[in-house]
RNA sequence: GGUCUGUUGGCUCAGUUGGUAGAGCACAUCGUUCACAUCGAUGGGGUCACUGGUUCGAGUCCAGUACAGACCACCA
């Protein structure tokens, strides 16, 4: 303890470092990939987090995206993770319209123009919230490269593909059945909505027949049949096959509507017969598209019944439901009501039900754009991981319908048609023209509705990079390698990004689409606000530094399964960093100046044991990076960490660094070195603060900063010596077993007792040169490495390993009994595991169909407990 | 209705091409000079949901069952 150590406190403390190197490295440039055409880059893109956000324990996964980001940096890779955030069309205009309506104003006050501003100031002040929070996880992405999906450049990339797919005719404009929020105020798209049970009512009402027979019909929305312009039922179904082709009287309104015969229809589902409504169900519409049936649209699309539902005109669809109800248990037309649960569509974003009504919007082909996007995966252009999530992928797009892509918002990207009230012409164009490409007038007014918020979303992997322009970052980045998100926006985010980058690029836009998770609470609920279930980042951040967070989050977790998220994993984590800390305070103490190399230094049994098992964590750890197993990475570098180096090699270290012999102590000193540095290299993409304030508390020979040098380290086959760790491992096994029979017996733990041992056979040199580690290790005083039994002490406890036979001489502290109790559970595993591999060697099949090295391990194993099993006997008979 | 996932020690979860089950937390006993009590040593604890199949050998592959969860569809 002669070092000064002030610039390490005894516990790591992230708060103080964390700030400090972010910055080094954001204002130091790191996070810039350095464009190198002879290599090749590895890109990400972040997916843009809504400017309405604020950090949460999903965005914190994110961590994987860094964890990526770093490791290929540290690899070499010209790296670029592109940041940016979503304008998030109708989750701000909600936000918006609420910060609005506490100042008693509305948009209709504001006109258009005026709510625009107030948006733009929104996002001006809350729209840099969420990456600024980004930082303080540790995110390397490259700042300078920061997108917004309203960026002037990333408008014109949508106008651009808005106007390409209009002049392929992918993109037309039509009335249609189309998802509505009476709330929102918007059509939305089919994913947009969420279905959620509900218990309502099966309504059975008689329709008179005009030529027939009455038919009963089933509905679960009684308002509705204001709109029926026809009865279906099926082809097949005997019941009804004279009644197709004539008529029945809707009731209340006494329109007279046809029945007609559809497929549609399941015959064995309430009475057979169903009321057709085409402007209200988008079933309903598909029938009527095949019967040239009328449409009538009786509900406006703030949910108010028009002047075509009659009498119910003004009000509201609820009370026309009771009203409607009520009229016709009036007019005996009501057979039957009955309890029934159905799901109900809700809007996703305010949780209002839905409306499925026809209107008048702009929509996708999506058809021919799916196959070649379907393709994609199929032949392994585009990759997912887990691959599970294609099935997922192509069970969507396989039953793809067309993109309701216009929202009736201001928010947004304004949809580029134009429209002239003197010929009334429609004409789509990237810029407003000056007159009407028809009759020349002037007076041109553009379509109101903004586009899809994923409509823009959908670009990002090309539109980021300056598309449509043909810029350096598109052509070098692009496409780019992983994809890391969610399994809950793939198909509204990542099936709409490869199906437009291909169509646009003629590339799919990633090679690997990495599924995670979600973030669950400790019990496994989702988090949320609501809630009140949600941890906040920060907070954990605050409490346990980043570090510890990203550990909790990319350990001990599969891919593409759920987290659940406790402040105990965050907390063991935090331990975790401390151990590090504390190894690294240890080896900085102790290593008195730059170390040397260890390519001079003479190599002990203990020596090549950690160097093996340090090459093997490099190819374990770097084996795992690349194929997205970051929790077995994790796995590999904790067990290294705290169960190899710092329960072992440090403590070995101790008595060759306090010791007076030179040589041995500078031996150590590069040994500690040498696999120290090593570790913060393996560590950093997962924990990169305390891995950089380490490695710049560290003398070090020529080292800048783990981010500056990026030099991940390779597999050094010069230390890598299977047998001698082998060896080692023997040798630790006898350590534990001394430390279990000293437990045992209540030897006192200050109390360095004798021990001898009797090596098996080929274990001699082994355990000789070892010596001193059980002195060490096991707390033993003057050990003998015995050469027969007959030395062994009479009066002893005892003990078996593969490599060892254990004498401790304990005199009055030998038990009898528990020596043979001890050595009989002994005899008795030993004779077990013989039997099993006995009856193993016996069996023909496996001899015959077992890989050679398997049955030699066999073999190997079997010999070696029998020798102990004939050591146990011995030992057994000495006890009595 | 369809698809997918999970079911492994008290809890949370790992388990890479099939080769005699692991971690963290919790628990028990012991331990305070010499990096760390955010620590050390040692230990107890699992018929890997169930049934059948393939195989010399199955937690691991196949089929089915039960339970839990997610997603898609939405028959009014």
């Amino acid at each position: 303890m002669t070092e000064p150590i002030e610039d390490m406190p005894k516990a790591y403390q992230p708060a103080d470092i964390e700030a400090k190197w972010y910055r080094t490295w954001e204002d130091g440039g790191y996070f810039k990939p350095k464009i190198d055409p002879a290599k090749k880059p590895f890109t990400l893109m972040m997916p843009p987090p809504n400017i309405t956000g604020q950090l949460h324990m999903g965005h914190a996964m994110y961590t994987i995206q860094d964890v990526l980001t770093r490791f290929h940096r540290l690899a070499g890779d010209p790296t670029l993770w592109l940041p940016g955030t979503d304008h998030a069309s109708i989750a701000t205009e909600v936000k918006v319209l609420e910060a609005l309506r506490e100042e008693g104003l509305t948009k209709e006050n504001l006109g258009r123009e005026g709510f625009l501003k107030r948006a733009w100031e929104w996002r001006d002040e809350y729209g840099g919230r969420i990456v600024k929070q980004l930082r303080r996880l540790g995110a390397s992405c490259d700042w300078s490269r920061e997108r917004f999906t309203m960026d002037e450049g990333l408008s014109e990339a949508v106008a651009e593909v808005f106007c390409r797919l209009y002049e392929k005719g992918l993109i037309y404009r039509g009335d249609r059945i189309i998802q509505w929020c009476p709330e929102c105020m918007t059509s939305l798209s089919d994913i947009e909505v969420e279905y959620e049970e509900q218990s309502s009512h099966l309504w059975h009402v008689r329709y008179p027949g005009v030529e027939g027979q009455d038919v009963v019909v089933a509905t679960t929305r009684p308002e509705t049949m204001l709109g029926d312009t026809a009865v279906a039922v099926n082809p097949n179904d005997p019941r009804y096959a004279d009644l197709v082709g004539k008529h029945v009287r809707l009731p209340i309104l006494d329109r007279i509507i046809p029945v007609v015969a559809d497929e549609y229809v399941d015959a064995s589902f309430g009475t057979g017969a169903v009321k057709i409504t085409p402007a209200h169900d988008p079933n309903d519409f598909e029938v009527a598209k095949r019967h040239g049936l009328e449409i009538l649209r009786v509900m406006n699309y703030d949910g108010v019944m028009n002047e075509l539902a009659g009498p119910y005109a003004g009000k509201s669809a609820s009370e026309t439901r009771r009203l409607v109800a009520a009229e016709l248990e009036r007019l005996g037309l009501l057979v039957k009501v009955e309890p029934y649960t159905h799901n109900v569509g809700v809007c996703y974003r305010c949780g209002r039900t839905v409306e499925p009504i026809t209107s008048l919007q702009w929509f996708v082909t999506m058809k021919p754009l799916a196959e070649p996007a379907i393709e994609a995966v199929r032949s392994g252009a585009t990759r997912f991981a887990p691959e599970r999530f294609a099935q997922v992928y192509y069970n969507w797009m396989e039953n793809i319908r067309d993109w309701c892509i216009s929202r009736q918002l201001w928010w947004g990207h304004r949809i580029p048609a134009y429209y002239c009230d003197d010929c009334g012409t429609m004409s789509v164009a990237r810029i407003k023209p000056s007159k009407c490409p028809s009759c020349g007038s002037v007076e041109l007014r553009q379509d109101e509705d903004v586009l899809d918020t994923w409509f823009s979303s959908a670009l990002w992997p090309f539109s980021t990079l300056g598309w449509p322009k043909d810029t350096p970052d598109l052509r070098y980045f692009y496409p780019t390698s992983v994809l890391v998100t969610g399994y809950d926006i793939i198909f509204f985010w990542v099936a709409r990004m490869i199906f437009s980058g291909i169509e646009q690029m003629g590339e799919t836009p990633f090679h690997t689409v990495m599924i995670h998770g979600l973030v669950r609470d400790a019990q496994g609920r989702k988090m949320s606000k609501s809630a009140g279930n949600g941890i906040d980042p920060l907070d954990v951040i605050e409490r346990f530094g980043a570090d510890a967070l990203r550990w909790a989050l990319v350990s001990g977790v599969s891919p593409g399964n759920d987290l659940r998220y406790s402040n105990e994993k965050t907390e063991a984590a935090r331990n975790f960093a401390n151990k590090l800390w504390n190894a690294a305070r240890f080896v900085k103490m102790n290593l008195g100046g730059t170390p040397g190399g260890i390519g001079g230094c003479e190599l002990d049994l203990a020596d090549k044991w950690i160097l093996t098992l340090c090459q093997r964590t490099v190819r374990d750890a770097e084996r795992h990076y690349r194929d997205f197993d970051l929790a077995l990475a994790a796995q590999s570098l904790y067990d290294f960490t705290w169960n190899a180096f710092c329960d072992w090699t440090i403590e070995l270290s101790k008595p060759a660094l306090f010791g007076g012999d030179e040589l041995k102590r500078d031996k150590a000193r590069a040994i500690l070195a040498y696999v120290l540095d090593i570790l913060l290299k393996l560590l950093h993409p997962i924990m990169p603060f305390i891995t950089e304030e380490i490695y710049g508390l560290l003398p070090l020979p020529g080292k800048h900063g783990l981010l500056i040098e990026a030099d991940w380290p390779v597999p050094d086959a010069a230390f890598d010596f299977p047998g001698e760790a082998a060896r080692m491992e023997g040798v630790i096994e006898i350590v534990r077993a001394v430390r279990a029979i000293r437990l045992e017996r209540g030897v006192a733990p200050g109390r360095r007792a004798r021990l001898d041992l009797l090596p098996a056979a080929g274990w001699e040199d082994a355990l000789e040169e070892a010596a001193p580690i059980f002195e060490r290790l096991a707390n033993a005083q003057g050990v003998r490495i015995l050469t027969r039994r007959d030395d062994a002490p009479a009066q002893a406890a005892r003990g078996v390993t593969a490599a060892a036979e254990i004498f401790i001489p304990l005199g009055e502290l030998v038990d009898i009994d528990k020596e043979r109790a001890r050595i009989g559970k002994a005899l008795a595993q030993t004779r077990q595991e013989i039997a099993r591999g006995e009856a193993k060697l016996a069996n023909e099949g496996f001899l015959s169909k077992a890989p050679a090295g398997l049955i030699e391990e066999e073999r190997a194993k079997l010999e070696q407990r029998r020798a102990m099993l004939a050591a146990l006997e011995a030992q057994a008979e000495v006890a009595g």
